[in-house]
DNA sequence: TGACAATAGTGTATGTCATACAGTATATTA
DNA sequence: TAATATACTGTATGACATACACTATTGTCA
């Protein structure tokens, strides 16, 4: 395989896995967690994400009324640790139900073209 | 929920859901397939895909080298049937298997938070 | 038969967000 | 002390879905 073709096949795995940076960081964030700690623990779970996309992310997501923030000035650095708040956690729980569903389509759908 | 919350999550679950569309897509094309047959098949297996997303995707993905077409004007009317080529195939089965990583990480971590 | 609807495909503008990378600030290490 | 690591913010670019407009052909119905 040709290294033009690698480089198509990374970009489509990258995009197969865009969508679900959110969902990944919005389940580790049950309790408080910082953005380096975060991209750390999805890391080793599998679940890749670069600060450069992150840090906006929880920006975002902030804004957007799902996450809470707060400075923590205590320790020997200052870390910004954000959390799911009571909206936050309805809407992830209903990412979490369209995601059972997406995926259960695609393996359906995988599985037929198996039998192929 | 107001409405303004229920945007955000259709908005979010359309994010969830984008980068399946590829799969989806070329999932279906072991056979010969045109454009509106494949939106009605992938609405019906609870993928859902436009037209006007379909229609650039299938162009793209065969200047990219995935598929082939032709068309068909023995028919009742002209129909252009896109299908997998050799590279296509393998490079579908290459994003199986990054799918099935990526379903194993999220299922591990989203139920991982369950028991919270 | 002609007008309109449905089918089938092409193209443009916009929206969304990840990536790449630059930069700032603070704590740690050599 | 200077360099490096940690932690966060910001800008430009790339990729592609969505929304919608448009063209062409065939089928349906008055």
């Amino acid at each position: 395989m040709s290294e033009d073709v690698n480089k198509l096949v990374d970009k489509l795995m990258h995009e197969l896995r865009r969508g679900t940076i959110t969902i990944g960081v919005l389940s580790q964030l049950s309790e408080p967690q910082y953005g380096y700690s975060l991209v750390t623990m999805l890391n080793e779970k599998g679940v890749q994400v670069e600060p450069g996309t992150l840090y906006p992310l929880l920006r975002r997501l902030e804004k957007q009324g799902l996450l809470s923030s707060k400075w923590d000035t205590n320790e020997s650095r200052p870390r910004k640790y954000y959390y799911l708040n009571h909206l936050g956690r309805m809407v992830y729980d209903e990412l979490c139900v369209e995601w059972r569903k997406i995926v259960s389509s695609l393996d359906f759908i995988i599985e037929e073209d198996r039998g192929n």
